[in-house]
DNA sequence: GATCGTAGCTACCGGCGGGTAAGCTCCGCG
DNA sequence: CGCGGAGCTTACCCGCCGGTAGCTACGATC
């Protein structure tokens, strides 16, 4: 039975990654069968394992891929402009743009069903953290609070970020994107604002 | 081999809830065997399925035990006081309470990784939808702002809530307790008071 | 002290799914 | 045309673990 042409070792590979993507984001980890992910692809098991030594490592490889997007998203939110305020609004603007991206490659990241796989657990938290040390440079630097109480509070950004971003995708966007956006970095805002020495 | 007294049904039954609690808690479901939880328990696995069901049947048990303790501590929170900047603080205190409650029970309605079961993602995510229903309430009343939009609020103040909850146990308390509710309360509060029509 | 009910145990089964061995097909190339 | 090798396939193995069958041990009751 053909089930498709044969291909080069390389888009292979990147179908895999698209096909592996698909079944993980739909069904999480451990409900995601190795077959799955090859029949998605049109393709028999074996092939999976010329590519990629396992499970884990393939899980890990686009775990790895979506965190390090997130990351670089809200980096660059924050280098974009010195003003605190559009900082907090493309921070927001971040979060709720990675949900939204192609493929559901953010379930993998505020979703896994890994967390308590060490490498996989290490690589959220990783990206969590720098997530975290990248608002908390602004606000230890804005706040005149130390540094603890300061990665508290940006820890507090993130999680609204996140949290809301997921809200806003699984409610149909009850509320139009842009407005929320506007909502979310607004409460943000006030929220730092309270705060003596934060202001644009 | 002797490995503990005979003991009457129920008080077996609750011996085992707390074992499967611990072990579910610190393994998470999927790494967690039926026979993990017995050996804990000092008692051979059919013992557990004179009990429950079956695994699921266990999980879903405690997960939701946990997740209406965090949803009546919520709204009694809410419950408890008129004044809003109060109630907030309550709010924020009732998540940071449950996280530092005994056995890490809340791992298994914050980081479960059993989210992609139906009947389980029902239990956490109403969990999550009566704290948000609970705070957008008032959020209603008070803020000028229709239903989806009031929501949305909600949604932040309790993702900040949750997140700067897990953080803070996380990071071995580096904030004392109190101060971390205030600062996060602040937090909230300052974002809230941003929006026309909420004040005490 | 015989009886019966209940708590408990040892030992097993069966399926699911990650991972692999061995061979087939098709193309480029001399 | 024959041959090498890359890409794929079928068919299988096997460990883990949820769940169970069938037996034993204890102790309350008369």
């Amino acid at each position: 039975m053909h089930r498709g042409a044969r291909l080069s070792r390389s888009a292979r590979r990147a179908q895999l990654l698209v096909a592996a993507r698909d079944v993980f984001a739909a069904q999480g980890y451990h409900a995601a069968a190795m077959d799955d992910i090859a029949e998605k692809a049109g393709v028999s098991k074996p092939v999976l394992y010329q590519h990629f030594p396992g499970k884990l490592e393939l899980y890990r490889a686009l775990l790895t891929t979506y965190a390090d997007e997130l990351v670089d998203s809200v980096r660059g939110a924050i280098a974009a402009t010195p003003d605190n305020r559009e900082r907090v609004h493309a921070a927001v603007k971040a979060y709720f743009d990675f949900v939204a991206g192609e493929g559901q490659g953010y379930r993998l990241v505020f979703e896994s069903d890994l967390r308590r796989e060490p490498e996989a657990a290490a690589v959220v938290d990783g990206a969590l953290t720098r997530c975290i040390d990248a608002v908390a440079a602004v606000v230890t630097q804005d706040a005149g609070l130390d540094d603890a109480r300061a990665r508290l509070l940006a820890v507090g950004l993130v999680g609204l970020s996140q949290v809301t971003a997921q809200y806003w995708l699984d409610s149909q966007q009850s509320v139009p994107r842009e407005e929320a956006i506007d909502l979310m970095s607004a409460l943000a805002w006030k929220g730092l604002a309270g705060f003596p020495l934060i202001h644009d």
